[in-house]
DNA sequence: CTTTTATTTAACAATTTTGTTAAACAAAAT
DNA sequence: ATTTTGTTTAACAAAATTGTTAAATAAAAG
């Protein structure tokens, strides 16, 4: 079976992946998305059948490839404080590219429904909770419940990012300031999280 | 002239902003929140003229209710950390109501024009970035660039209430038990803020 | 009681968005 | 060179969404 392969269904599945998660456009549209990409709108429907679909194919491949790399840092065989400068780092890296992928995924779950977020495995994350459990009897970390360790780390990370245009304006500051102080953060939120 | 005011303008907006800022519906049609009003979908057009402008309408009522509640607290003739603790309270009321509402703001700046938040004005928030730098002259607070100790701040209030399906699936915790979670967040941001 | 005015509704029209069909095109296989 | 197969496109159809008009309803004013 010989495939051609000229690449426009990753451009598309990229272009939408840009319109949806980076640039925050949730309910662009496939004339939006083909136009974006420069085909047309028929090769759309050609490779994804339907609008939905693209939708789902976008969001599965970005959620797979986040949570793959992300246990992949929680499951490593490092110590526990640089398995969290992974996890910064990874996150970080993600959220600056696609800041409204994860915000996508919340306010979608009603359309797209729950099966979306209901494969997302919670083993690793158990794994890692318990680990999170350990440093906390070792006194590097405060002793609370885990899970809020857990929300904190991901808040610190991924709210600044999401917020950056109202923060921009909020604070009258330029994009290269912004970026500077996105640049500080990995520092300053294992300040936070470690009781030194 | 003899308003015979029915409350359905009132009732529309209400169910409006419930739909977009707690349900997360962005993209609810017309008549979508014509129906969870229970109102003809013609009313929406006598009262609001057109989908945007009840959008509109919406927005900006909710944006300065909330500017002002958080104006208010970081204004008040208070010690600092009481301030603080005032704003989380707010906030976080806020949040659990209309968890969507700053995600939406965001989001929507390019079809609603940038105007929405070019009149918030950045006068409160300087003021109270001169006095979160004075804390740090104190003491009080980790000496680092201030913007980042309010974002910080907006960041562990916000997050967990926005992410909340994803975590309740995550971490596989019932409502119940969220909402406790939630219920202790102040204490945990208090002592993540401020360095005894 | 009648008139006026605000509100609500049904019916219609216009626009936008999605989806389909069939034809045109281009590269590989025979 | 011709056929086959995969890809792209234009034209068309269907559905969803918004917006308008005019009639029906009901409350207040005269």
């Amino acid at each position: 079976m010989p495939l051609k392969n000229t690449g426009t269904e990753t451009l598309i599945k990229e272009t939408a992946k840009r319109l949806f998660f980076a640039e925050g456009k949730l309910h662009a549209t496939t004339q939006e998305i083909a136009d974006a990409a420069g085909v047309n709108r028929t090769s759309l429907h050609y490779y994804f059948r339907s609008r939905d679909l693209l939708l789902e194919a976008v969001f599965k491949e970005a959620m797979q490839a986040l949570s793959g790399r992300m246990n992949e840092c929680m499951a490593a065989e490092k110590p526990f404080r640089q398995k969290i400068e992974d996890l910064i780092e990874v996150f970080l890296k993600d959220m600056t590219a696609f800041p409204y992928q994860e915000t996508f995924l919340v306010t979608e779950i009603n359309t797209l429904g729950k099966e979306l977020i209901e494969n997302i495995k919670a083993e690793p994350i158990n794994n890692f909770l318990t680990e999170v459990k350990e440093e906390m009897h070792n006194g590097t970390l405060e002793k609370i419940e885990p899970i809020h360790f857990l929300m904190n780390l991901f808040s610190l990370l991924s709210y600044p990012l999401i917020m950056a245009p109202l923060y921009r304006q909020l604070f009258q500051i330029s994009e290269k300031k912004f970026s500077e102080l996105i640049g500080q953060r990995k520092e300053i939120i294992l300040k936070m999280l470690f009781t030194e």
